[in-house]
DNA sequence: GACCAGGCACATC
DNA sequence: GATGTGCATGGT
């Protein structure tokens, strides 16, 4: 059977609707939401944003100069706030040292060379690139998450041991490379996984995904 | 109280 | 290359 990744997004799509992803106001606070919520509840990540906006923090300069103690405080909601302060400074230096800490000039070089660059930072994954490269630079890059794997795996087009290269290929080589549609196709998958393909009490008999995947 | 959530790095074999 | 562990909060 091949992968009907076209038809599965249709079905999501007809049910749920345009997602409206990724919930941020700027491309700036996407990088900073992707690195936030790896591992973690949405609304954790949504308290500890909002810290650092009443802390007027919420801009490169802003997180860049912020010691980094300070940074975990006001991160604290969002859990592994001591290694995620790390990271976030990991990211920051990246951004200043390579793209004078703008978003423009960073969204202007070659998706490869930035998906590189991203990754050879420490607390910078596959996922978290991707994200960053998707909902903040808008480039058509398709996003692999846990949901993504159990939904797949669970309907049987790939094993459960898939690497992330393995899905994320498969999904790019079935669709066309538009980054409208990974955007919505990633949000969708989401919001299936987080309603009906549950790691705990799945509502397989209800999924808006049984018949046409079956 | 156990389990889970939009990962990642690091140690070890 | 595969497998195990630490990191931590807040909801179910």
């Amino acid at each position: 059977m091949s992968f009907p990744a076209e038809a599965i997004f249709k079905k999501l799509y007809a049910s749920f609707g345009p997602q409206a992803w990724w919930p941020a106001k700027t491309p700036f606070e996407v990088m900073v939401g992707a690195i936030l919520t790896q591992n973690t509840a949405w609304a954790n990540v949504e308290r500890a944003i909002a810290n650092l906006q009443d802390n007027n923090a919420l801009s490169a300069r802003a997180l860049y100069l912020m010691p980094r103690k300070k940074l975990a405080s006001l991160i604290r909601p969002a859990g592994y706030y001591n290694i995620k302060a790390k990271r976030l400074k990991n990211f920051l230096k990246f951004f200043f040292r390579e793209y004078s800490g703008s978003v423009r000039k960073m969204a202007g070089a070659d998706i490869a060379k930035l998906r590189r660059q991203l990754l050879s930072v420490n607390g910078i994954g596959e996922e978290t690139a991707d994200s960053i490269l998707l909902y903040a630079l808008n480039k058509p890059v398709f996003v692999v998450d846990a949901y993504t794997k159990r939904i797949f795996a669970r309907h049987g087009f790939i094993s459960k041991e898939a690497l992330y290269q393995q899905v994320q290929d498969l999904c790019t080589e079935s669709l066309s490379r538009s980054a409208r549609l990974f955007n919505e196709y990633h949000a969708l998958l989401v919001r299936l996984g987080k309603d009906y393909c549950r790691k705990r009490k799945p509502r397989c008999e209800i999924c808006p995904l049984k018949q046409a995947c079956s």
